[in-house]
DNA sequence: ATTATTTTTTAGACTAATCTAAATTTAATT
DNA sequence: AATTAAATTTAGATTAGTCTAAAAAATAAT
């Protein structure tokens, strides 16, 4: 049986440009070290795998220069990172698992190569624009929704928002929400803004009207609609 | 850091113990021959597997002699047919895959590592007990429903079971189920109890709804869902 | 019971990803 | 500008999984 050997990118490689993908969120060219200390491994083991890289176009790689991504390396990085966040999406929303528990499990999903089971998964869910911990998820194209989430506290009277994800993780915090009945994709609307100490009355999803303190508010992101 | 070695088995490993597990249905020992044709692979590169495997006691091997699984070995391959048919499960159930489309992702899926992900795949399927083609599901101990088959003319209103085999061997038989597209594995729902005559009308994998007589409902050996 | 054939194993080599240790290049400091 | 320190790359090994070709064992056939 023939075997067609298309072009992909194992595990590893893919990790290595998610990683890069990462660093470059705060730098213009990423190091050989900083991507040693993100991977867990050693410098030398980098330079070996950028050459590789190099090699197949993904990065720009110069001697001693430090790397960035090639667009086709970005869409790579963007593939998997779009992966990523629809799984934890999906395993928080569909399988009930905590915002802190998903991490783990997504690092091995993402690596599924199936564009029809991402695709899905994608709209079983509804198109989510945003994970459970706020971060944006790229679209099928790469592209993401241009606004990005912001803390519930820093809105203005009436305004209105999608919670998108949280600040704090902690299940103090989560079990909160929960008995509050704070969900993702919530649609909330500030009622009052209490200027002494900054707490809110906010009306989630149009009826249910809650008092939350500054401090719970500034854990919330959310969307301005 | 200190990594813990946990005594993990690579996806090929893996592979290979459920390639051997799926030759001792049929067979009492499994030859190095028989495991290249079926993992695609040389027999040379099976010898060097056995070795390793064996060094794990996770299967008997004794040079020119073949192999079979010890119990620790086919509890691993249990877990990996048990992962790939919920996965195949979830697919078509939840995310509208054909039958067909499923066993290349599920045979990447199957490898994940989350004891946490497959008991609330399995819950979030309401703990099915066959897979798409009909196969049994193992549960999380290794065990199979050993639910007997029974006369599809047995089942009441609205139950749900899938056919596993006939009582007539007979062509003319066998003919009438083929035209009528009925086949081994497919789920099929009791629609309607004629009481005059105790015809059915039933629905085949959840569409084709079609009639038939007493005397066919006898001949057809189904588990109930 | 020998010989021929098939099956299986060994020997030695290859690739991907990693490592340590040494060499080289760049950056920082006097 | 010269020297020291830090970062990066090279060289050479290692491990998992695979391969081809040759050797050894088991099976079949005369």
């Amino acid at each position: 049986m023939s075997q067609i050997t298309l072009q992909m990118n194992s595990f590893t490689e893919e990790n290595y440009l998610k990683a890069i993908y990462k660093l470059l969120e705060n730098e213009t060219v990423v190091t050989t070290n900083a991507i040693a200390e993100k991977m867990n491994t050693k410098a030398a083991s980098v330079t070996d795998m950028l050459k590789k890289l190099s090699d197949k176009k993904l990065i720009n790689y110069q001697k001693y220069q430090g790397v960035s991504l090639t667009a086709k390396g970005e869409k790579v990085a963007l593939m998997i990172i779009r992966k990523h966040r629809l799984w934890e999406m999906f395993l928080v929303e569909k399988l009930s698992f905590k915002w802190d528990e998903v991490h783990d499990v997504a690092e091995q999903l993402e690596h599924i190569d199936s564009d029809k089971l991402i695709a899905q998964i994608d709209k079983f869910l509804n198109y989510p624009k945003f994970d459970p911990h706020g971060d944006p998820i790229p679209d099928a194209n790469g592209k993401f929704q241009l606004q990005k989430s912001v803390p519930l506290s820093s809105l203005k009277l009436s305004e209105h928002c999608i919670m998108t994800g949280v600040v704090d993780h902690s299940s103090a915090f989560l079990q909160y929400l929960d008995k509050s009945g704070i969900v993702l994709g919530n649609d909330i609307k500030i009622k009052e803004v209490i200027a002494f100490d900054k707490s809110l009355q906010i009306a989630v999803n149009k009826k249910n009207t809650l008092f939350i303190s500054n401090e719970v508010a500034k854990n919330i992101l959310v969307i301005i609609k």
